[in-house]
DNA sequence: CTTGACTCCGTACTATGGTACGGAGTGTAT
DNA sequence: ATACACTCCGTACCATAGTACGGAGTCAAG
């Protein structure tokens, strides 16, 4: 009875890109929640692979397993109201705009920083360079 | 002869807004180099100040220490050459470009998860917030 | 119905980025 | 010249995010 809906461990694990022992100690931590066993092993739902993957990109773009996890909490709690989703996803656009603004800056700043040195062959000791680290800090 | 050239390391790291230790470990992973003592004591002079804010704007921006420290050495060593410097910041210039182009599809993701729920008191089991997410890994 | 791959679990270990501790030495202000 | 804050150093500890290990149990194919 070989449905899509069992997963071993090991077969969801490498369906999501991630090892056993990854997938393990999400359980721990509540990140997934462990699936009720048929007998002595975990059998996963298809579902599991793409909350992996979740995570896995949140954490990408610079989002700790915390938060990663609240945001899986807003998809997987059913007795959430659509209000708190709205609020906890306005919550996170804001934090990526932050970030998005503050790697804009960085950019910026190591673009002035290439420009000081374009087309040279010089030692950097002859370059404008530490003002434009220094500026770094605006 | 309070000169401003010199610095304890608890006068550097309140003026930076780390802690001593955080000093010393910079040192030991050669972030900064320990700078030649007078008598017993490590005296700094003020552009570690500078240093230590570009390693901590660094690391917001989701640069690691290893990265920073990198970046720092650009400045730091006065043996690169220009075309170094430029290599190494285009590098970082377009990596800088990949975490903003994943972060804007995050938020473009979320905002997709939030404008399911406008407005709405409903439990999220009436939403079609799974379909949200999922496309999140586009 | 056995064999071999897979799973179970707890525990220990890794790397990163620090923070805390404690005993000894030092610097300086009064 | 002595007190007291500060510094020295090594070492241990913390959180986060896993990875590795190893002995025992289980599943399922032949």
């Amino acid at each position: 009875m070989e449905m899509k809906e069992s997963l071993t461990i090991g077969k969801l694990a490498s369906a999501s890109g991630v090892n056993v022992e990854t997938v393990r100690f999400y359980e721990r931590k509540g990140i997934l929640k462990q699936p009720k066993k048929q007998g002595a092993f975990r059998y996963y739902s298809e579902d599991y692979i793409n909350r992996i993957r979740f995570v896995k990109r949140s954490q990408e773009l610079g989002f700790t397993l915390k938060e990663s996890k609240e945001l899986l909490d807003l998809k997987i709690n059913n007795q959430s109201k659509c209000r708190d989703v709205l609020s906890k996803t306005e919550e996170k656009i804001q934090e990526i705009n932050l970030k998005i603004n503050d790697l804009k800056k960085m950019k910026k700043s190591l673009k002035s920083l290439a420009s000081c040195c374009v087309d040279t062959n010089q030692p950097l000791s002859d370059c404008p360079i530490l003002d434009c680290f220094i500026s770094l800090k605006e």
